[in-house]
DNA sequence: TTATTATATTGCAATATTACGATAAATAGA
DNA sequence: TCTATTTATCGTAATATTGCAATATAATAA
């Protein structure tokens, strides 16, 4: 099949699937932490940092967008990414919820 | 292609892929929410609440497994799987880290 | 031993992802 | 206008994922 049944999740189930998903490959982890790294934002030359062609670093970028993660805005003749950081707190409060609730129930099994 | 190229990048940018990408897909997202909601630790009953087949669950338990984010253990005839706090801890840490990181530089971009 | 129960594995079809060369589109400058 | 630069899209090949029926395996019970 291959396709992913989402309508029997919750809407929230997905978004946060969505995200993680969108950071389940290394090269997408790693234009993030370059975002992170670049004070000012950053343009085309990621691809000048990863060892990947440029339609697939724009491909990567695609997903990072439209999954909430960065904002693209045009600028001359070149774009400037950047993190969005409304989607990147979604997922790391999720992420502190889960863990604040692990510790609450000090799981003691396995 | 379809072969994602790891040996480009940092064994940290990998493992955290690797670990977000078992999280990229709603069910085994459920799954998780559904150890952390019961109080015992689980064994086959996640087939009852979830609207997919047993192999289908089967199989996502295993990707989990394999990215270090649950552990099971034999019981009797039934399997016991648990969160594994280890891994999330990882995951909860870095992305706490990254959000850190961003309201240092309060981003102004884009 | 033979059932029964619980879980895993196999095999397969449908679809998705990854990667890149070639090319298109958009903008700025001459 | 034409050209250069930057980024996106198209097309395609290789591989991965999702889902399930059928079957296998493992452990207990009778």
């Amino acid at each position: 099949m291959g396709l992913t049944k989402t309508e029997h999740f919750t809407e929230k189930q997905n978004a946060i699937a969505t995200m993680a998903k969108a950071l389940g490959h290394p090269a997408r982890i790693a234009i993030l932490e370059y975002l992170l790294k670049v004070d000012t934002c950053i343009c085309g030359d990621i691809v000048n940092e990863l060892p990947l062609a440029q339609p697939t670093i724009s491909q990567h970028l695609k997903e990072l967008k439209s999954a909430g993660l960065i904002k693209g805005s045009v600028e001359g003749t070149s774009i400037c990414y950047c993190i969005d950081e409304k989607g990147l707190e979604k997922l790391q409060s999720y992420f502190a919820t889960i863990s604040l609730k692990l510790n609450k129930k000090n799981n003691k099994c396995c």
